[in-house]
DNA sequence: TCACGCGGGAGAGATA
DNA sequence: ATATCTCTCCCGCGTG
């Protein structure tokens, strides 16, 4: 199981849960009709870091036809050294947020505040711990998933990214209903803490090699 | 022309 | 009480 810190990702992991009742039944319609879709998401999840287990390039060509590698927008320092966070490795009891929302070029002050932030309550889901959650979720790649052979890049689904954003309202307990265009704005906010990026791509994004490093790492070391 | 996605900016709510 | 962060909301623009 992916685990986060303990508490935090256990309730969110029961919140996901009972979000995830209310379209069960959507679900269960469309599972039955991809099945094997859903199969060959999991290889994907499992090999979003082009360095693990090899993905399968065949369905993935099947499903990502129309995909061309995207354009990332160079607005920040591409991809940063990984051994320039020196706190990776040294707590074991670090939560997602910790990690997740920390890239190593993020100003002094926004890193001390939201080290303070994560640490001091981890209460408060943000939006891409909650997309994390949705990748990670094999019976949500109808809605998010992840791209092929493009490290950290997935793609909402044109058809169904409202029941993300929908879900994500849920979350939060947004009194009005959120969606695709609202949270897509949050998501582009990202870009300025170094979190996600925009892809020149509609509905595409991308978490900093700094972010889907660390995730992946936290990933693998709770497997 | 139109629908859709994107980005700017202001402001609300939560937190330190 | 204040500053800061993280969205949320609205609006206009660009593109297919």
């Amino acid at each position: 199981m992916l685990m986060f810190d303990a508490d935090l990702y256990q309730n969110s992991f029961q919140d996901t849960q009972s979000d995830l009742e209310v379209i069960l039944e959507f679900l269960e319609e469309y599972y039955r009709q991809n099945a094997v879709d859903n199969v060959d998401k999991l290889c994907w999840t499992a090999g979003v870091n082009e360095r693990s287990a090899p993905v399968d390039d065949a369905s993935c060509e099947l499903r990502w036809a129309s995909y061309e590698p995207p354009y990332i927008k160079p607005a920040l320092p591409p991809f940063l050294g990984c051994d320039a966070r020196p706190a990776l490795g040294q707590s074991t009891t670090a939560s997602l947020s910790d990690y997740g929302s920390l890239p190593n070029f993020v100003s002094t002050r926004q890193s001390t505040k939201q080290q303070a932030t994560a640490a001091g309550s981890g209460r408060k889901v943000r939006l891409f711990h909650f997309l994390f959650e949705m990748l990670e979720d094999p019976n949500m790649t109808h809605c998010v998933s992840w791209v092929p052979a493009a490290n950290g890049v997935f793609r909402f689904s044109s058809r169904n990214k409202d029941q993300v954003a929908a879900l994500w309202g849920q979350r939060k307990g947004n009194k009005r209903p959120m969606t695709y265009q609202k949270m897509s704005r949050a998501l582009r906010n990202y870009a300025r803490s170094g979190e996600i990026f925009k892809v020149k791509k509609k509905l595409t994004y991308q978490f900093s090699q700094e972010t889907l490093m660390l995730l992946q790492k936290r990933h693998r070391g709770d497997l």
